[in-house]
Parts: C-alpha cells; structure tokens; sequence
DNA sequence: ATTATCTATAGATCTATAGATAATGC
DNA sequence: ATTATCTATAGATCTATAGATAATGC
C-alpha cells in the first residue's frame, strides 16, 4: 500500500517527531509517541530513520532551526527601516511560533548524542535565534539609533524575554501574546524609567 | 547501620534530586541517578519517599521554590530603598541560583502528575519567581519611579531576561554571571534607545 | 522487484515491592 | 525493637532488529 507519497509521510513524521520534541523534550518523548502521531507502528519508524530517535531529533531540530532564522529575518526584513518596528516584528515572529527551549536544549536533551552533535546543533540554534536580530542591532549601531555595542546579549535578552510569553497560561482573546510581545518589547525599547 | 541521622540522609536525598531534576528534568532522571549521587541503592529511596519520584520531585520543587521567594525577597529588602539597587540585587540573586525552567516544568515535567498537584505546583513556581519583584514594582509605581502597572509581565520578562544567563556557555571569569546580569538590568531600565 | 508497512521479539532500562540483614538504642 | 539499608525480582516500557506481508510499478 502507498497511499501517501514516500516523501509526504516523511514529513508528516518529522512534523509529529518536531512538535512532540519541542513541547515535551527529547526524552519524555518514546517513538510510540510519534507514530502514533502519525498513525503507524513505531517500528516502521526506521523505515525513514534507520539511526531511530537520535536521527529524528537532529534532523528535525536543524530544520526546526533553519526555518526559524529564515522567518525571523524575513519578518524584520518586512518590518522595513524602522529599528523599533524590526523589533516589534520580530517579537510577533517569535511569540507565534512554538517555544523554543535552549536552556532545556543544552541541559536535558543532548546527553543522549555525541559531544560533537551536541555542540554542533547548539551553535545551530543559538544562531538562529541570536544573528538575525544582531544583524538589525549593527545596522541600528551603525545609524545611531542605539548607542550600546554588546549586540549578542542583547539579542539573547530580547528572545528570552520575548519568549516567555510561552509560560503564561493560555487567554481566551485571540492575538493576546501578540499583544504582549508588544508590550515587552516597549519596555526593553523605553526602559522601565523612562515609560 | 546508622551513620548520619536519618534527617541528614534524606537532605542529601532531596539535594540530589533537587539537582538533577532542575537542570535535567523530570524524565530523563530516574531513581538510580538519584541514588548513585548520595550512594545508595534506588530501592533505598522508598524508605525515605514511599511514594517514589512524584513525591520526591513535587517535594522537591516545593522546597526549591519556597527558598527561591524567600532568597529573592530578601535579597531586595537588603538593597534598601533604591528601585535600580533592588532590581539589581534581584538579578544578582537569579544569577547565582541554579536556572529555574519554569517553561519546562509547564510542558515537560507535569505529565505524570495529577491535575491538582501541576496545577498548584505551577502556581508555586509563578509566585516564587514573579511576586517579590512584583512588591517592589508596586512600591516604585506608588513612589513614581516608574509609570507603568502590568507587573506581573513586567516582572516576568525581568526574570525571563536574566534567566538567560544560563543559556550562555560557561566562561573562566569569576562573577560573569553577576556582570551580565547587571548590563541585562541595565538595558531594562534605561531601555535600548536611551543608552 | 521495490517500497512501505506490519508482527514478533530480544535486550535494556525503569519504577516499585517484598523480604532479608546489619547496626543501633533500649 | 526499630531504623536504615540491601538483594532479588516482577511488571511495564523503550529502543532496535529480523523477517513477513501487502501494494505498486515494471
């Protein structure tokens, strides 16, 4: 039987294998969960994988970190010449797209690959979410509009607190987290002293 | 044989698993982790938890999050009166404890427990983080330091933002963390476009 | 003949329990 | 007699592999 495409089912498991990953960790997560996701047998898993889960979770976290960096460029790059809005835009970037834990990343996830694809796939996801808005940072250096030079943890300070829209508890209201990335945003623009 | 008072063994227990648990979460630490880091066998533990890991980790966080309040609260009241000097002094704390993922917790570690306990649980978590900046912001807005009354979210994304001071990798200096987290601060009050 | 599944099962853990044993305190 | 451990083991998963089977394409 081939009801779906070879490729159309790869990428239904990938997608499973990345929500599940992503939400719940990589060791909270058992194959079962994914093909059942999926509706298969988890054993029909190494069909597309024959390294098992260790390859399902690098492969879908690289391409979870590379579509990631190509949204959050393309939404500053939209947002136009702006600084203010480029960081506004990213934030609405960011607070629509599912969490990405890297603290939970590097601490719980990577005991199970080897130090070489730990370290790889970490530099993958801290620049992923780190240079686009770095690079929005320089050209903001470089036009006068900031006048502070440690582009890289600023960048790390804007995410994390952007990001932590994902730990409030749901609202009914549509559009509410992009109402607070909004607002988080403002404050890391104003500063607290000056609102 | 009776070596160290029964009260003694079950703190290192609960450190143990304090450790562990915090910075890999609940799944990937199983019970012989625990045990192999005070020198016990697993099944030692249930002399100490009979109801196993959910009791040691809910007791577990329960404490840490107790002490974190209290550590954060104090460590506020001794700034004295000055609003930046308190939420400097906040950040200083957050830096030197061990990373609380609290996003995480919500979507990880809950899984095996009741209903009743994640949700109290989480509640705790939320409190211990967010209300003794919250006092403090309160008193400054009543004060006129600051003209802004979400403080709850701002509160959170002080927190989130100086969290991520964990995320960064390791560096030789010592107090690093407490260097960063005071330029975080910094960014946060004045804000990126007054700096 | 190839592709995409499935069933069955091995082998490794993990949580949890039962019951044995050694040390301590009365 | 009580306290603090241990050994042994049951039962439940989990990852991974081997080999069977059904559908498709030539």
């Amino acid at each position: 039987m081939n009801p779906k495409s070879d490729n159309d089912t790869r990428m239904r498991i990938l997608d499973a294998a990345d929500d599940l990953f992503r939400t719940r960790g990589y060791s909270s997560v058992t194959l079962r969960d994914i093909a059942d996701t999926v509706g298969m047998r988890h054993a029909s898993l190494y069909y597309y994988a024959p390294d098992g889960k260790k390859q399902l979770y690098v492969e879908v976290m690289e391409r979870s970190f590379a579509r990631h960096r190509e949204g959050l460029a393309q939404a500053i790059t939209d947002a136009g010449d702006d600084f203010s809005a480029q960081m506004h835009a990213a934030a609405r970037w960011i607070v629509t797209q599912p969490p990405m834990d890297i603290s939970r990343m590097a601490h719980a996830d990577m005991s199970d690959l080897t130090e070489e694809q730990a370290a790889r796939l970490m530099q993958i996801a801290y620049d992923a979410i780190r240079l686009p808005i770095v690079d929005a940072l320089k050209q903001a250096s470089e036009a006068g509009v900031i006048h502070f030079s440690n582009h890289d943890l600023a960048a790390m300070a804007l995410v994390s607190m952007v990001q932590s829209v994902h730990g409030i508890p749901m609202r009914p209201e549509g559009r509410w987290r992009e109402r607070i990335g909004r607002q988080l945003v403002d404050m890391l623009l104003q500063g607290w002293l000056h609102m």
